[in-house]
This record gives structure tokens, sequence and C-alpha cells, in this order.
DNA sequence: ATAACTATTCAACAAATATTGAAATAATGA
DNA sequence: TCATTATTTCAATATTTGTTGAATAGTTAT
């Protein structure tokens, strides 16, 4: 993965709406949710839910689909693996045996 | 985890001088590097590497310890790892083997 | 066609974050 | 003690991001 496709992931999620609607797509999976049940289920205007699906879904964590008069949201759960090896990677200088606690702070 | 915490890690890393901060970091594991060395490796002003590396280790996303007068800094891999159980725990409603691939964007 | 419904865009404004140089703090060594 | 080195804090400013209501665009049903 790019640096800048990690650091646009990162930024999707550092929104605590935007965070919220990952998880919550997360969870339902394939089935997905269209904008206006994702918007009643956490409270969010929908001018505003639709800036950050709009964001979401630009930087690629989620897909979208038309349904009618609908968009159906859907989390890119393979991105979001993808993020998680990019993260780990080059661990310890290729000894991730090393990565030992460090507690203090 | 905490969804703020969560949040507050996402945040930390959502900027490229702190992404590019806490991989260098990863990478060195325990050894760690002291500001200095950062601040010359990642050709950011030491000033506002400061401002980076306080919001990191306020976050925990690092650990810092004072070596004589340098102030060296460390990832903290389990914290890392902990975030990744967060944004994986509950996929598809509890079976993630229907976590299929929505490749349409 | 028109009315009702879903969702997005726009423009204005509010709030949060990032960057910088100068000054301050703290540790070391002459 | 005094000069040097390492790093952080401060204050000013620049930049980016988030929020809102009103207007717009597309879809469906009558």
């Amino acid at each position: 993965m790019e640096n800048t496709i990690a650091i646009s992931i990162f930024e999707s999620l550092s929104s605590g709406v935007r965070l919220d609607v990952f998880r919550l797509l997360v969870k339902k999976g394939m089935e997905g949710m269209v904008a206006g049940e994702i918007a009643t289920s956490l409270n969010v205007p929908p001018t505003n839910l639709s800036f950050h699906l709009k964001a979401l879904t630009q930087n690629r964590l989620l897909s979208v689909e038309q349904e009618g008069r609908f968009q159906r949201y859907r989390a890119n759960i393979p991105l979001m693996l993808d993020l998680i090896a990019y993260l780990t990677e080059e661990c310890c200088e290729g000894h991730p045996e090393k990565c030992v606690i460090p507690s203090k702070n």
C-alpha cells in the first residue's frame, strides 16, 4: 500500500462520525445500508452524513451502489485488511518477535 | 478498545509527518530513536516534530524515555495491535466468512 | 405533469490543526 | 560558571476540516 493511500484512510477514520459509519457498515457486511438508514441509525443530519460518506467513498473505504432512489453503502473490508498489513509490515527490522512492550510513558 | 481511544489513534496517524514517525519507529522496534535523529531522518524542523511527537505520545502511540539530554521515542506496538482487533471485531455480524469483496465503487 | 421522497451540492460560517521562528528549559562538558 | 547541545513551549498565523440550512438533482408513484 502506498503511503498516501494509508494517510487518506487514517484521515477517513479520524472523525467520530466517519468511524461510526465505517464500523456500522463493517458489521452489516455485504448487506450494507442505504444513506437514510445510516443517518437515522447514527442520528446525523443527512447533509452532514453525505459529506462524510463522500469522503469515505473517495478514499475507497466504502463502495456505493444505486438502488432505485436509494444509495446503498458497503464497507470495503479488503482495503481495511490491506491497511492492517501495511501497518505491521517491516515491524522491528523484520524481526517481529522483538516487538516487546514498552510500558513506560 | 474505547471508541474515543480509537479515534485519537486514527487522528494521530492521519498526518503525514506523524505516520512517517510512527512507521519509522515501528521499524526500529525496541531500539527506538531520539528526537534529533527522527528530525534529521525525516527532514522535519525540530519545533514542528516536537509538536507531532507530543500528539503521538499523548495518544500513547509512542513512549518516551529520557536519556541524558536526549529523548528516546519508541512505538507502542501492542496498542497498534489492539487497534487492529478493534477494527475487525464484529465483522459481518459475527460471520466474517461473509466478508466478500465489494469491488465496485 | 406533479407531488413526494432520497440524497447530494453549495455557500457561509465555525472550529480544529499545522507550521514557524523566537524564547525558554534542561542536561552536559569545558 | 559559562558555553554548548537537545528539545520543548509559546504566540502568531496559515491552512484544513466540519457543520448547517437552503437549493438542487434524480427517482418513483399518482
